[in-house]
RNA sequence: GUGGCUGUAGCUCAGUUGGUUAGAGCAUCGCGUUGUGGUCGCGAGGGUCGGGGGUUCGAAUCCCCUCAGCCACCCCA
């Protein structure tokens, strides 16, 4: 019989694993909750057709899809902003706004695993609908920031990178890029960094860049500016118009006011791949470069209308667990061992103790604890202890030659190492105390 | 989907120019019996050497195919 094994980019969670996605997935939730953001959910499949609204014919190959028994093309969701703009389109009448949701969905994508990438991967979802306020997109980042916060990075590690399509555009057009060629220039300005430069120079070329609005426009595109200082200084680095910057103006003063100027820079670089976006984007990456992008987002003001229902304007980010697992792996922020560490285990050290230990595990369960004890039959109190240690108890409740006649056992708190005797019937209060 | 590298126990790896029953450390489990915790001693289980086919008297070792992993490209919602 031939052996299987988990399918091709996908992931066992042993209980190991397990613990760390419950982690993130908690520290996802709370932040999300703190910010004000509320859980949704939907199908992990839909019609394909779904996604070829958003992203075209040329997804269909990148998507796990099938067809039923009714003859129905689906797919598995490779991304969860077509069905939270299905669900909002359906209900738009009726949700007040903002609409402020989250999810953290598992997704899935035909492609060939690699480093930070797998098949099967799971994604923080932060959206913020119905209103075109730069407060809106300086909250979703303030959110991305919490979270990284949460889990212990600093600006040190991790950078928030931000452009404004609107403010890339201007710039185009200034430089000479006709209207109908400005999505060509984005995808250009998307790759500068994979391409050599004499192709950049070319490519540049054909979109009506001549030799000296092509060194300005690649020195924008290259350009990096730290989000700290006041914004006439920013704006004079970029060496354009006031007026052609307005956009990330009024962002950046909401950034300042939240008090993440830190860790944010702009980067006229940062254009996302997406036609969809319509203002904002950014992209929080760690600061030297080594991984791909921990998250990524903007506004996107178009998108309900594109799923059916009223203009709404949007703006929203995800963030993937596994670029960030390898980032805080670098960092050296993993925790070792997030599995629930045990409270009590209870031991016998006398075998006339053994009857009376379920009796006073069930106790301690039924007062909340979360209580262990051997399925060993030594009552070799050195090697229980030793069990007791491996699963990171914080007390030992030992059961020894006085506890069937008198009702006491011993104590014994595994961090200090003190140990004293107390009747069953304190066991509690002690315990919790 | 394209290309490169890799594949021996749960993990990290040994395994001499193809030569008898494939090893170590860690981990796991057991024992070391009136005992108090990440030691120590002894012992056990666990691999058809990723899978299949071929060359050969003989393959973990050479060849082909396949699967998986890693890395890059495509793409990145």
């Amino acid at each position: 019989m031939a052996k299987f094994q988990a399918p091709k980019g996908t992931r066992d969670y042993y209980p190991a694993e397990m613990a760390w996605r419950r982690y993130l997935e908690g520290a996802w939730q709370r932040v999300s909750i703190r910010n004000g953001f509320e859980e949704v959910e939907g199908p992990i499949f839909e019609p394909l057709d779904l996604y070829k609204v958003k992203s075209g014919e040329g997804i269909v190959s990148e998507l796990f899809h099938f067809t039923d028994r009714g003859e129905r093309e689906l797919a598995i969701r490779p991304e969860f902003t077509p069905t939270l703009a299905r669900m909002v389109a359906e209900k738009a009448n009726a949700l007040s706004k903002p609409i402020k949701w989250f999810s953290m969905p598992n997704l899935c994508r035909a492609e060939r695993p690699q480093r930070g990438r797998l098949r099967e991967f799971l994604q923080w979802n932060v959206d913020l609908l119905g209103t075109d306020s730069p407060v809106a997109d300086a909250e979703c980042i303030y959110t991305a920031v919490d979270l990284l916060r949460e889990l212990g990075l600093t600006p040190r590690h991790v950078k928030v990178k931000i452009s404004h399509r609107d403010v890339v555009r201007r710039i185009l057009m200034r430089f000479g890029v006709a209207e109908d060629k400005i999505q060509d220039a984005f995808e250009l300005l998307d790759r500068r960094d994979k391409i050599p430069a004499e192709e950049f120079n070319e490519q540049a070329g054909k979109l009506g860049l001549d030799q000296s609005t092509l060194e300005r426009f690649n020195q924008v595109a290259r350009m990096r500016v730290g989000s700290q200082a006041a914004w006439d200084d920013i704006a004079e680095q970029f060496a354009i118009p006031q007026e052609d910057l307005e956009d990330l103006a009024a962002l950046h003063e909401q950034l300042k006011a939240f008090g993440i100027a830190e860790w944010c820079e702009y980067d006229m670089g940062i254009v996302r791949g997406l036609a969809y976006y319509t203002g904002s984007v950014f992209e929080v990456h760690e600061v030297s470069g080594a991984e791909r992008a921990i998250a990524g987002g903007g506004r996107y003001d178009k998108l309900i209308e594109m799923f059916g229902g009223p203009s709404t304007p949007a703006v929203g980010f995800g963030m993937g667990d596994v670029v960030l697992t390898l980032v805080l792996a670098d960092k050296g922020l993993l925790p070792d061992d997030v599995t629930p560490a045990a409270d009590v285990f209870v031991l016998v050290a006398d075998d006339s103790a053994r009857c009376k230990m379920n009796g006073i595990v069930g106790a301690l369960r039924a007062a909340g604890l979360h209580t262990r004890f051997s399925y060993k039959t030594t009552t070799n109190v050195g090697k229980l202890l030793k069990e007791a240690g491996q699963c990171r108890a914080r007390f030992a409740v030992i059961l020894d030659a006085k506890t069937d006649q008198q009702n006491t056992v011993s104590v014994k708190n595994l961090q200090t190492g003190e140990q004293s005797e107390t009747g069953i019937g304190e066991l509690v209060p002690v315990l919790k105390g």
